[in-house]
DNA sequence: CCATGAACCTGGTCGC
DNA sequence: TGCGACCAGGTTCATG
């Protein structure tokens, strides 16, 4: 599913259109997206919430109100997205009626999105590591904290609580790009690799949000099924027994972190 | 602390 | 054409 540059692609997509909209209702097709709270009893037509802003946090798509947040995660197979024609497609899990009579939907195939209710950010944040466009993230802090665990690292870059926002296919593509193999061991990377493994990071996802993310199978940030072309840019993501852009050697895919991984053998190096 | 595998779900693809 | 096996952009939980 969707990654950092996708969930922005949403955020970006929705925030001319939706920010002054209220919700009148938010109605559950499947009762477990809903994770933590009752709809009804916090929208509903006597108290509209008007939305006052959109972000993302992580891989989360933050809807702010005056008193609280929702806090979307597409996971797999969600969307997200602003509708004006009363279809209801067949994966919709919930809806949000709008006074404007617009709605937003959310489909998700495969049942794995969550919608959270918080009070603020402070829960997410918690539970997430620095932005990667963000401030925080600094080659310093990359290679302090590389340093300072001893995880595969590609264990340790899809672990949101290290490093939030990155997902399988960039994560491959940041390890390609910057020379080191998957199983390397976060400590023992050599400095020069750390800091082209920052540098990787953040120009891989800056051009993905360029482009507005990828689309492998069926993620659409808008209804009339707009899909980022990022895509078309991927390195080694998807590309078994092609040939490596770097090397022309072979590229090969094997399971590591319990992930389908790309991998070029000559290009990237195993730090132990 | 860390790695692994299962669970949560549905659909698409590939091989026989 | 049909059917089973396996795979999928994520996260969380149990187990060793």
């Amino acid at each position: 599913m969707p990654e950092l540059p996708e969930v922005q692609a949403v955020v970006d997509n929705l925030k001319n259109n939706i920010i002054g909209e209220e919700i009148i209702s938010i109605t559950p097709l499947w009762d477990k997206t809903i994770k933590n709270f009752n709809p009804k009893k916090n929208f509903n037509k006597n108290s509209p919430n008007k939305i006052i802003d959109i972000t993302r946090r992580a891989k989360f798509i933050i809807l702010h109100f005056s008193d609280f947040i929702l806090a979307i995660h597409l996971r797999m197979t969600g969307k997200f997205y602003l509708s004006n024609n009363k279809i209801i497609p067949i994966y919709t899990r919930a809806v949000f009626d709008l006074t404007s009579s617009k709605q937003l939907i959310f489909e998700d195939i495969r049942k794995f999105g969550r919608i959270y209710l918080y009070k603020n950010l402070e829960t997410i944040n918690k539970a997430h590591g620095p932005e990667p466009l963000g401030k925080y993230f600094t080659p310093k802090w990359l290679i302090h904290n590389l340093k300072n665990k001893k995880r595969m690292i590609k264990s340790l870059l899809l672990d949101q609580s290290f490093l939030a926002g990155l997902g399988n296919i960039y994560v491959d593509e940041c390890l390609w790009d910057s020379g080191i193999h998957p199983i390397s061991k976060s400590n023992k990377i050599p400095y020069n690799r750390m800091k082209n493994l920052h540098e990787s990071i953040q120009t891989i996802l800056k051009k993905a949000i360029e482009h507005k993310g990828t689309t492998i199978i069926n993620f659409s940030y808008q209804q009339n099924k707009q899909t980022g072309n990022y895509a078309s840019k991927l390195n080694i993501f998807g590309k078994n027994k092609e040939p490596c852009p770097k090397c022309r050697k072979q590229i090969n895919k094997l399971k590591i972190a319990g992930r389908g991984t790309y991998i070029c053998n000559y290009c990237q190096k195993i730090f132990r």
